[in-house]
DNA sequence: AAACTAACATACAGCCTTGTTTGTATGTTG
DNA sequence: CAACATACAAACAAGGCTGTATGTTAGTTT
């Protein structure tokens, strides 16, 4: 029953609804193709038919993230006299909200967390340790800047404040993601963020 | 071919090596239970006569992990005039160098942390987050007997220098054991606890 | 030494999955 | 309005995996 190009677009979202779904209840390893095509209310075919097999139906789902506007923030920080520390904050705390608010990422971030990344799953775990490279250089050249301004305080390398600052976010979101969302982690998060970034900028003596 | 006991034991032993070996190489939902037994060199038989099913393996896997002394700790930081960032600070330098050595912990903790913890791993998963309740717990107490002390930093609360400094230990773990081990974890791993600890203590005034 | 049992190996049944192929009805295009 | 391509459904083939049941050999007990 060939369908109008809108509709077809329509049940490749249903597919994806339904994966995301799926996924995220049975975990990627035990859920079957016919698991999500029963969800979707189609047959494997139209699964077949849209994604290649599981490992690109799990990237699709990974793609269908908006990601933030690197670019922009990019910019924000080029500028001469930046306030870098008032920018990363703010790039921090908008990203725990968004993820706080938006229930398809928690899920779909929470499926990738868990998903066994070797085999199948290498093409994703790359990209996101690609993206993961992107995300440090960028910080660190962000904390080299503010050193340059002189407002890194004398204990911390860029380096190491990107370091700190990533395996914060990195423990506070798994944390929140894998454990129930037992805590608020916009609130948590926020406060987290504040009390790093006032240590970046503390003058306490080096090491 | 009945085996002695002592003869049975190693082949227990051999394998749980070769469950860590495959498990930590395919990732546990895509090794099977006859992968295991080829890399032991012993039927699946053998497995199943020493562990109930691959739940079970995966379970005793992660019980063959010595864990540190708790009680000893606990007794450290009960003493009256403790000095509890020290404790906690060695604590955590501990922890990192342990995982740091021994490969098998950073194999078997690898695949705990990829292993899909929904559906038939939950009890383990369940296991993890008890342990971690019950390290909270004790942290935050340890934090609140500082801050009674009158050695914590204002701008903290007990319970938020416990969870930055359990976020920043998970993040840091698990950083480093899914990346790759790009970078020495002892030694970042300890300059990170020095500059946590140092904020702690340092008096920068209230949130 | 006979009886028993621990420690496996081997064989079996059966399910579930994946990927593919074929069929088909319906849009779409010239 | 043909001819073709699209968007699926349905059927197929093949294999892998799990759990168990049974067989077998060698310690162990009495």
């Amino acid at each position: 029953m060939r369908r109008t190009k809108a509709e077809a677009e329509e049940t490749r979202q249903q597919i994806l609804l339904a994966a995301e779904k799926v996924f995220y209840e049975k975990g990627v390893a035990h859920a079957s193709m016919a698991d999500v095509a029963r969800a979707a209310g189609v047959t494997r075919g139209a699964i077949y038919w849209h994604f290649a097999n599981r490992a690109d139906l799990v990237l699709e789902l990974y793609n269908s993230l908006p990601m933030p506007q690197e670019e922009l923030i990019a910019r924000e920080l080029e500028a001469e006299n930046a306030d870098v520390f008032a920018v990363l904050e703010r790039v921090g705390r908008e990203w725990l909200e968004l993820l706080a608010t938006d229930e398809h990422r928690q899920r779909i971030l929470s499926i990738l967390l868990r998903c066994d990344t070797s085999g199948e799953f290498a093409a994703i775990s790359e990209r996101q340790n690609d993206i993961n490279d992107e995300h440090m250089q960028a910080l660190e050249a962000a904390f080299a800047k503010a050193q340059g301004q002189g407002k890194l305080c004398a204990c911390w390398t860029p380096r190491s404040a990107a370091s700190m600052l990533r395996w914060v976010i990195k423990g506070l979101c798994s944390e929140w993601l894998l454990f129930g969302r037992r805590f608020d982690i916009a609130i948590e998060g926020k406060e987290a963020l504040r009390r790093l970034f006032r240590t970046y900028a503390s003058h306490v003596p080096s090491l």
